[in-house]
DNA sequence: TTTTATTTTCAATAATTACTGAAAGTTTAA
DNA sequence: TTAAACTTTCAGTAATTATTGAAAATAAAA
């Protein structure tokens, strides 16, 4: 295999991996793109190479930047704005991490912690509370690993973890 | 806030929320139900509390026994299905986390490893090669992480995580 | 058997989400 | 200033994903 093949194969392989994690199949591979590329790209680069419109480009790298992920670069004597992937993979891990704990986590812990308020005495009433008590206390305890998690250094991290873990 | 309303409320948030994670609303909403719901539900029932079609109801209640975390139950006397969630949150963590460890990052190992077969000794190749790489030892590090909490004990896992990581 | 209850499937359709492309907005250079 | 280069926005449309509902399949009862 040639390896702008490759390349490409790793493009469309990883946004079609994507989609089924609930992840916009354009985005990551706008990502994928500018990852396995040596340089800074322009929003006609990414245009050309995966060909999708100028509305399409703006919209994903301004997620993909709002993600903490990818950022502006700019280049002597070009007027248009590059972009770069931080190619380090352990602060991609961090990152996402990060940021899908304060998405995806974060409103979870807000809503139970609301439910949680009602008055009801009733048998049934206590075993609601039950099951929300319980569900904040699993999401709470995968909220301060991630937590610990984003603030490790990854070599440290796997090999405590294992140590600990292991029996 | 009576129950039956915060018992709505928190079916209806959840789905919500499950969108935003890439989960199907419905199959979210189905589960929320069940796992507050103090009985075995029928599929009548289950469509009578969502207002959904019979033909939703089975889809996504196949795919929540598919995920491991809804199971079929017999009722004396009742003919039809009925349906229950696993109220262990522990436990709810730990299937869900085995099932998106499956179907979404051994897939990415996967296709990593295939890709790294490229034979390219240029310059260009091999900076594809490490980035290939690189993402395949992140990811394999949370792979094993991910494995070692699904075999770990709640309390035992989050008291030693903390102790371990802490500084 | 045949009938009745129940579940499953899936083509048609609805709802949602993503994308385009051109117009409006912004920035830099002339 | 004005013009040119570039970026952003967003209404309209396309593509994808989810849902319905009725027919087919299956299972239990008569």
């Amino acid at each position: 295999m040639k390896l702008d093949e490759a390349k490409l194969k790793y493009i469309h392989t990883w946004g079609s991996l994507a989609t089924s994690w609930g992840i916009n199949k354009t985005m990551a591979q706008v990502h994928a793109l500018l990852l396995v590329s040596t340089k800074a790209l322009s929003a006609e680069d990414i245009m050309e190479t995966l060909q999708i419109s100028r509305g399409n480009v703006n919209m994903n790298v301004r997620a993909l930047i709002d993600w903490g992920i990818v950022q502006k670069e700019f280049v002597v004597g070009e007027r248009k704005e590059f972009f770069v992937a931080n190619k380090d993979m352990w602060e991609l891990f961090k990152q996402i991490t990060k940021e899908r704990k304060k998405r995806e986590i974060e409103p979870v812990l807000k809503v139970l912690a609301e439910l949680q308020e009602i008055d009801d005495t009733t048998t049934e009433g206590q075993e609601f509370k039950k099951v929300l008590g319980d569900l904040s206390k699993v999401t709470t305890t995968v909220n301060n690993i991630l937590d610990k998690a984003i603030k490790a250094d990854e070599h440290w991290l796997l090999s405590n973890f294992t140590k600990v873990i292991k029996k």
